[in-house]
DNA sequence: TCTGGGGTCCTAGGACCC
DNA sequence: TCTGGGGTCCTAGGACCC
């Protein structure tokens, strides 16, 4: 806990939603919701419009669909959250060396390692200009918190949401804290915050009186321990700027259960393929591979399995998922699959291990061969019509550059703006016309 | 129309070693 | 033969975050 505020806390307000926004002139002002489509898709992020009808990140979009039924509903782009991310990031690393990005929108800066803060106005100052900067750069608006450790920072950006600024001034933090409920603390979620009612503390102030041993004996030795300096406002985390990667996974939840057992091998094969792309192009290798199963119930089991050296060779990870699929019972259906890898080694290397290991696994190569591809019917389906999905750029022969509103029945509607436009019309052309091409997202705001 | 996808950290029990 | 702790590794599950 320092004596003046100088960690920061950035939140971009509704990232995905906004930067939608910023890109499409007519949603602007108007709930967006942005997420998954699919049956069984959820929130990503709402926009403030659509929270106003009670739209919230992690609600299923069927629900959020009618309770705003007239929102626009887009697909995530994340090679734009991307793009707009690393603008935002360069701006934080002038601040200071020490940036500590937690996802895509969020981050923690230290001014005084920058140089940039030592005491509460200049930190305002800082911050001020960031978001300035951030607007100015991004075309998006951002909240930041100031305060002398991470955590009240990030309670403090929370506080300062939408577009705005709190500085939590040093040794006002626990009469500030105390009458808020437990849930404002990061880290206590639904099940800790209802561990805590049932023990009868609902405040911060309660958890600060009932004394370490208590919450060490309720909720165990970390979390108990770090809750009770928390509630005292005792946080002494440093920033971090370069935190390794522990594990790499992909997971798909399936429109509709798997039972076919042929099918379910399948899939954890690509799965595992889309993994082994990610490890490799991250230039990891990895010692433990993770299957996941989600079955018809919504009940999750994962199954492990560690190799004597980190491997990041396909037919390795392959076959270690089939093994362990093996021993899981699918009967009743299977509503996800996911393929992990963790034990990252922080290089990849010639590895002598996993080729033994490979080498002793029975038959490593058969399986992939046999049946299961050469099965696999979408290999010799008709060449599909082509895909549209809501929210994507595309660019048309003629009117130039815009984005799917929406498709079926062999057309797709699209609206033609950018950027910098006004407002732009709609047209509707078949989903095969020729004229229309898939396109990159543009930049928010014009390169000068 | 119930419940995504990518992560992190912690706990607990058993195996194994000293 | 009986009875020990302590440490590490592995596996499985759960809470939480964005």
């Amino acid at each position: 806990m320092r004596a003046a505020p100088t960690i920061l806390h950035l939140d971009m307000d509704a990232f995905f939603a906004a930067a939608e926004q910023a890109a499409k002139p007519s949603l602007r002002g108007k709930p967006v919701v942005v997420g998954g489509l699919g049956p069984r898709g959820v929130v990503a992020t709402a926009s403030y419009e659509a929270r106003r009808f009670g739209v919230h990140s992690a609600m299923p979009t069927a629900q959020a669909r009618r309770l705003a039924p007239n929102a626009a509903y887009l697909y995530p782009r994340f090679a734009l959250y991307k793009a707009v991310s690393e603008q935002v990031m360069e701006l934080l690393g002038r601040l200071s060396p020490l940036v500590e990005p937690l996802s895509l929108d969020e981050a923690f800066v230290d001014l005084e390692a920058g140089g940039v803060a030592w005491d509460s106005a200049s930190a305002r100052e800082a911050g001020e200009r960031l978001r300035r900067d951030i607007l100015g750069t991004t075309g998006l608006t951002g909240s930041v918190g100031l305060a002398g450790s991470k955590m009240l920072a990030k309670i403090a950006s929370e506080e300062a949401k939408p577009d705005g600024l709190v500085l939590i001034e040093p040794g006002t933090e626990r009469e500030l804290l105390g009458p808020k409920s437990v849930r404002i603390i990061p880290g206590v979620g639904p099940a800790t915050g209802e561990h805590l009612r049932r023990a009868g503390m609902t405040t911060v102030a309660d958890l600060a009186a009932a004394g370490e041993d208590e919450l060490v004996r309720l909720l165990g030795r970390a979390h108990g321990s770090s809750l009770h300096r928390m509630a005292l406002g005792y946080d002494d985390r440093p920033v971090v700027a370069e935190r390794d990667a522990k594990s790499v996974s992909v997971e798909d939840t399936f429109d509709v259960d798997l039972h076919d057992r042929l099918r379910i091998r399948i899939e954890v094969e690509r799965l595992a393929e889309r993994c082994v792309g990610r490890l490799r192009a991250s230039g990891h290798s990895g010692r433990t591979i993770v299957l996941k199963v989600r079955r018809f119930d919504f009940s999750t089991l994962t199954r492990s399995e560690t190799l004597r050296g980190p491997t990041d060779d396909l037919g390795v990870v392959r076959e270690a998922a089939a093994r362990l699929l093996e021993g899981v019972d699918t009967t009743g259906g299977v509503r996800l699959l996911g393929v992990g890898v963790s034990g990252l080694a922080d290089y990849t290397q010639e590895d002598l291990f996993a080729q033994a290991a490979e080498a002793a696994a029975p038959d490593p190569s058969a399986p992939a061969e046999e049946g299961p591809v050469a099965a696999e019917p979408s290999e010799s389906e008709p060449p599909r019509e082509r895909h549209w999905s809501p929210g994507q750029d595309l660019r048309h022969a003629v009117y130039g550059p815009g984005w799917v509103q929406g498709s079926g029945v062999g057309r797709v509607t699209v609206r033609f703006e950018e950027p910098g436009s006004a407002p732009g019309r709609v047209r509707t052309f078949q989903v095969d016309d020729p004229d229309l091409e898939p396109a990159d997202p543009l930049p928010l705001v014009p390169r000068s």
